[in-house]
DNA sequence: CAAACATATATGATTTTCCATATATTATGC
DNA sequence: GCATAATATATGGAAAATCATATATGTTTG
């Protein structure tokens, strides 16, 4: 993967709160990574399809709900980036970890 | 300056290419930046009036010639990020540096 | 059927690029 | 010194390409 194509795809806000959550977070389905953005369901799903055919996200479904996470095939360097990222950005994070964390819908029919 | 501002200036190639020369080499004029990337010289400049807009670059004139370097201002995580990604696509870089290195006109005509 | 997720299409917005030209500085000839 | 030329850089305007969003619809699972 180009780095070009990399900061590409990390140039949108769905996209990049969706890639600093999941590496912060481990692993979260696409019902939590909506209520997290806020944004609607096929903007976050489309944007969550794009890192995945670009390689930065790789998912798998368990039951109802399809789980996204990091691709095990990213390079050290690309990892460095984003953690940095986060680090430097907490406030940027924080709205949407917030909006996460506070949901109940998320805890009742979205958890894992 | 938002991460994801951030990220949209380093996702285009000639803007990349710049940034990342200069954050090895330090200092370089349009027309060495024009010889390194081997695009138009219209092209260039373009492009680093935009990342100067965006507060990525300053420049200063000396003579004939309009340096530009990184900014200042640039927050830590930035540089830790361009750091990482040099470190991690020395491939990316090394044609550009070649070009650069072994340019006469450069060496003769554009040199400090 | 309902919930969770994906995709297709159309449309609007932003970006990128090219060509031509403008400006600024330095060098040259007289 | 002054006019002219050459070099370095910037910019205006238009065409082309790319990107993002909304809406609607399709698919899978329980």
């Amino acid at each position: 993967m180009s780095p070009v194509s990399f900061y590409k795809c990390l140039a949108d806000d769905t996209r990049l709160h969706c890639m600093l959550l999941l590496q912060q977070l481990g692993e979260l389905c696409v019902c939590e990574l909506v209520t997290a953005t806020g944004e609607s369901q096929p903007k976050v799903s489309r944007h969550l399809a794009q890192l995945r055919e670009c390689g930065l996200l790789q998912s798998h479904r368990r039951g109802k709900w399809v789980y996204y996470r990091l691709s095990t095939a990213l390079p050290d360097w690309s990892i460095a980036v984003l953690k940095a990222t986060a680090e430097g950005n907490e406030v940027y994070l924080s709205e949407a970890m917030g909006r996460l964390k506070q949901s109940p819908s998320v805890e009742i029919v979205c958890c894992r």
